[in-house]
DNA sequence: CAGTTGAGTGAACGGTGTAAACCGTAAACG
DNA sequence: CGTTTACGGTTTACACCGTTCACTCAACTG
């Protein structure tokens, strides 16, 4: 599914490949206005019979997924340009920069934050590794937390002291997480991650969902309480002074 | 909606309260098996047609609410039961006892547990503070938290020293959490519950939507990491290795 | 040019939530 | 007690959903 227009391919290719992108946005623009994403309102938004769209998706869960990996990759694509507007050498301002730019974006697509992440994975998919969805917003953030390591060094925990399961998943792991290029040592980099990704995740979700006070999903209170709680597991404890005024800054607008 | 028998009802409004409770019976058999819950299938299930259960419930919506809460209720029990199996005496192995049958329940009933707490609350219902769903498990976690906190002591931040809004909403609270009981010095203990629901949903959910390594779910690391991050919060830090067994003990049923 | 491939259509099936009209019976009332 | 009311239920119908099948027609291929 690459979406750019590749001159090589032939006419009918570079058509169909557009015709995905086509699918895309018109999913996109349905999913702005209701939560329900339906085939066949797809296939009448594009002009198109429902029975049309089983040219180029096997069905709708396969529909969903498409769609799910497109928005993932766009809306990563914002992530990191929250994080650009920051200093390159400002590796935590960065993490803080798109962390606080996820929240934000999901409370403002809640219907593409739900297809992309609420979307439950189950089923026998469990076993297999492939499927378990890439997605890119994963490798930004490993990425980013990579950059603070790197630049602040702060403690991450032996591979060997962790518990046995956790070490099976970090040495060969099955999620989105880029992490072939770490060494054995700097895995527990990874356990990191995940911490901080559950406590992202789990404030998001709480807040998109609606199950907190709204007053408080309106200020983003908790948002920043669970990210400054986690800031001393990378070593941010100090700078969290400021990097409160980068997401309180990124909150406003 | 009580659904014990009350004698002082009349013929025609025992019955009526029967109805309710097959139906919240008929809706948690279809959803142990699938997690689609359809308005026909309940009625199906009941030997009744489709627009018969409109005498009952306005809806489709009205009829997830119904189960929601009726499941809620339920599973709360099962929470108190966890809390109970322990010494009265003993708040902090309560608290996590019941904590961690909320995450077993969870993963053994998913259809169930997203019913109620994946199911989104949005929509107008922010102003209109009746509306938000009054959940049994939340007065029972506060209720837990509360007890550990009259038996540790542990500090709870001074509700000044909050951001306004979260002040406002503990001084007022539109959320879940018996309060009214509370002193306003003793209000911050609210926000130290809010935090703590954050993180056990937060894990909990990204667990049963399978958006994490499978072994680290099985294996329930993760949770059990969330619950040492956050014990110092309640002063549990030194206990923590005694709970972690409690919590192991169940996790291995 | 002939043959094949593929995109798209229309009709149809079984499923969904919901509205309306209707009906028998059980409760409520004079 | 008889009458009236109101409730619980069915039937029918509508609009929508995902999905399948048979079909057409244009474009590509040898």
């Amino acid at each position: 599914m690459p979406h750019l227009i590749d001159p090589t391919l032939t006419r009918r290719e570079r058509q169909r490949e557009s015709t995905y992108v086509d699918i895309v946005a018109a999913s996109r623009e349905l999913l702005s206005v209701s939560p329900e994403l339906s085939l066949r309102a797809v296939a009448a938004r594009m002009g198109m019979t429902a029975p049309a769209l089983y040219r180029y998706v096997a069905n709708y869960q396969e529909l969903v997924d498409l769609v799910a990996f497109e928005i993932d990759k766009a809306a990563t694509a914002t992530f990191a340009a929250a994080a650009d507007a920051l200093d390159p050498d400002d590796a935590p301002g960065r993490l803080v920069a798109a962390t606080t730019e996820f929240r934000q974006w999901a409370l403002g697509n809640p219907n593409e934050f739900s297809i992309v992440f609420a979307n439950p994975i189950a089923e026998a998919a469990c076993t297999r590794r492939e499927l378990v969805t890439l997605a890119s917003s994963g490798h930004l953030l490993t990425d980013l937390i990579h950059d603070v390591w790197r630049q602040r060094g702060f403690a991450i925990p032996a591979i060997d002291d962790l518990p046995a399961t956790v070490r099976e998943a970090l040495e060969d792991p099955w999620i989105p997480a880029k992490v072939e290029h770490l060494a054995r040592e700097e895995r527990g980099l990874v356990w990191v991650f995940m911490q901080g990704w559950t406590q992202l995740y789990g404030v998001v979700v709480l807040e998109v969902m609606g199950h907190m006070d709204p007053r408080v999903i309106e200020s983003g209170e908790m948002f920043i309480d669970v990210v400054r709680r986690f800031s001393p597991t990378v070593g941010l404890a100090e700078e969290m002074p400021r990097l409160e005024e980068i997401i309180r800054a990124r909150l406003a607008r």
